[in-house]
DNA sequence: AGAAGGACCAGTGGTCCGTA
DNA sequence: AGAAGGACCAGTGGTCCGTA
């Protein structure tokens, strides 16, 4: 395994007010392991991010809620969905509109494994926290729905989003867990292999995109070994079961299967036939 | 198991034109078992039915689609979605827009199993067929996803109910098969008691909202003997695992669990303190 | 009154693109 | 230029309620 026992680092830029970042301590399951406190970012009071293409009016109400009309079959069950988790303090309310904090989170950058990332960035071992962090929100979730007697979610959707949101996880993100799942997912299927990479592209100095663009193929050999079924592989990994697989990962290995396909039966028609090349995954 | 081979009965008042109603003959797996041709409906030319709330301009475009923005990083994979399943012919388009074709299904009435319908009626084994049919459409949808390398559905969606509709199969829709489907349920999980019960209601001369209401009850009770997990019940059986579980069925095990937890702790506080009855399963 | 189903709507999955 | 994430949008699950 990973040593995941980091140090605490320190959090430069960071931490004005004391943020009630780390409310998911409570969090049942995975537990104890501290992770030692990385360069998280929003803390720091900064120009108010105005992103108003259209800015929606809605202030995000219930929380573990059915969808659509309600129906009034069973209506003494109707309850007012939960607000158990305080609300986060009002922004942009009053005066100070302009001087009120929203920082975004540290970038990430390429690290080996065990490596803490220096100065205003986070790691690859922090990246992959978060997925562990997010299952255990879905565990929250589950178990507040089968308690309730609710539809449980089997996988990590918009309603653990939230709650995560809620529980004052504000580095948590739907975009961004959703942009690095496959990286997550080479992580659990082959550590070794994720490892290697992560220290050869540290070396060369490629930057996490290159990096999460390289995650791709090693996964897409994985799926040729299994009958390219990734829904299989990733439904059959209980840490990888939650999330669902990425659309391009899946046309990957549609693309490659049917490439292989060709090869093998241009291969059958004329025995020394050359491979057929596939463009997406060269660049490795 | 319950006789299927049906005799073709009369269909009085319909078919005027032959409607493409048995395209889905293609359909694989379940295959063969002619449906002994019900008294459906919806060939009577008749009063357009013009429900316009608001009438939507859409005309219901592509077909087993993904969702949202689609990503650009594949996207020589781009295709234009399946109108492989020829349009339906165009309705309400010209002059004739008065005396134009949209009947709805006759409706069920109560029938004992193997009794087919008299008159503008529909019996329950047929209604039970159009789940069977439902799942074989699935199938298909399944197996054009697998094929192009998509999500594959392994429930019966939106996408499948549009796909039937694409196919001819105008009689399915989801409020029907949604309505009915606990009643489905207890069919598959318990055919002589789902049998009993179609009969007693046969007998009784009740109509089929009250025979649909009483087939909650024993499937309450076989949730009890399952430790009150429904979706497990709905997940473990083959052809009801394609189902969701109906809100009102999930809410009726949830408060019976209550019930049954609390009525179990006061007996076991003062032995013989009397049960505690709830009134959603009464009526039976 | 009893029932079938078009149409609606809140919240989803998916990710773009204005932002820093 | 590289990256984080608010906000958007097409299509979903769920079922109401105008209709026959």
């Amino acid at each position: 395994g990973l040593p995941h026992g980091l140090d605490s680092l320190s959090q430069e830029g960071l931490s004005e007010e004391p943020v009630q970042q780390e409310k998911q301590a409570v969090v049942g399951g995975g537990g104890g392991e501290k992770w030692g406190e990385p360069t998280h970012g929003h803390d720091h009071r900064k120009q108010l991010q105005l992103q108003q293409r259209r800015r929606r009016i809605s202030k995000v109400a219930g929380g573990v809620a059915g969808s659509g009309r309600r129906g009034n079959e069973v209506n003494e069950l109707e309850e007012n969905d939960d607000e158990e988790i305080e609300d986060q303090e009002e922004i942009g309310g009053g005066l100070s509109c302009i001087n009120i904090e929203r920082q975004r989170e540290h970038p990430f950058i390429v690290t080996e494994p065990g490596e803490v990332a220096r100065g205003k960035k986070n790691g690859l071992d922090y990246l992959f926290h978060l997925y562990e962090l997010c299952r255990d929100f879905l565990f929250q979730v589950q178990n507040i729905a089968k308690d309730r007697g609710e539809k449980c979610p089997t996988k990590v959707t918009n309603q653990v989003f939230r709650y995560a949101k809620k529980a004052g996880a504000t580095y948590i993100n739907k975009p961004k867990m959703r942009h690095y799942v496959h990286c997550y997912a080479l992580h659990c299927l082959d550590v070794e292999t994720s490892n290697t990479l992560r220290r050869a592209f540290k070396e060369r100095g490629e930057n996490v995109g290159a990096w999460r663009q390289a995650c791709y193929k090693p996964l897409v050999v994985i799926a040729a070994r299994h009958g390219w079924d990734i829904d299989a592989i990733f439904n059959a990994h209980p840490r990888l079961s939650i999330w669902y697989v990425p659309t391009k990962l899946r046309q990957l290995c549609h693309v490659q299967r049917n490439a292989a396909a060709a090869a093998a039966s241009s291969v059958s028609l004329s025995a020394g036939a050359p491979p057929i090349t596939n463009h997406y995954l060269s660049g490795f």
